[in-house]
DNA sequence: GTTGACTCTGTACCACGGTACAGAGTCTAG
DNA sequence: CTAGACTCTGTACCGTGGTACAGAGTCAAC
């Protein structure tokens, strides 16, 4: 038993903490081993960590668990096809580029606000302060 | 009394919901105003309302409200000058900066993948299924 | 003076993605 | 055989920005 990959060794593979297996064991996002007979420590497989990498490299990509477990169930479901899965790729790209449009915005506004201001001299004279306290 | 700003209208003023308000209060964004002797309503005034446009404004620029915290907290401080601001929306602008582009590498990755994928044929062959299990 | 709308206080709950612990069990090295 | 490290189960908690009540009080109009 001294090399079977208990949870933290799988943890350790997967570059993820202990109670972050559990948890996604707990969402479902992962299945939890069988525990050997007469309960012992349960045993995790390479697929299992290749599982938790998908979820990790998807998480990069801006997808959210709820998004990963669909993603994940389309994969083990033998009628998908490749469609299905560039299609969710495709709305969370629109998404991503919603979320830049609004963040360059954003970061307008701010910079406009910065040039604006002097940067010395009282905040009475502020134009950064002006504008958040102005509505529009 | 009939005229006199209580919470919902000040709520209606500031565009927000009377809880939003309450919640502002908790967290100490706002300052509760008094109750009238024996206990009545409320009255909120318009400086009230003009730190709520302030909480509003600078949540749409992308601070937190921990951050607003902070802004009201320098505003309000008579030492504070025009250049202690600047440097929070500089900082802010910089967080912004950093999120966008941490936005446009996850587009281009997800673009690539897309343009990859035929969009027909057999799951097992999908470069994006590919991609998300390969842990590099 | 009663009805209906509003307010007040306190507390609980929501999604999100975990993190932390207690108390029991198990495994392995010495 | 025992000490120390690990695991298991269950549950509670974290920060973020609110939302949603219940039960009591208050106010204005009719």
């Amino acid at each position: 038993m001294s090399n079977a990959m208990t949870i933290s060794r799988a943890a350790e593979q997967a570059c993820v903490g202990v109670e972050t297996i559990r948890f996604y064991e707990r969402r479902g996002l992962i299945k939890q081993p069988a525990r050997p007979r007469r309960g012992g420590y349960r045993v995790y497989d390479a697929e299992l960590i290749e599982r938790i990498h998908f979820i990790r490299q998807a998480q990069q990509l801006g997808f959210s668990l709820r998004e990963i477990d669909e993603l994940l169930a389309l994969r083990s479901h033998p009628q998908t096809h490749c469609g299905d899965v560039r299609s969710q790729a495709e709305m969370k790209r629109d998404e991503v580029d919603h979320k830049i449009e609004q963040l360059v915005q954003i970061r307008t506004a701010l910079d406009k606000l910065i040039c604006a201001c002097p940067g010395d001299g009282a905040l009475s004279t502020c134009p950064i302060v002006d504008a958040l306290a102005r509505y529009e």
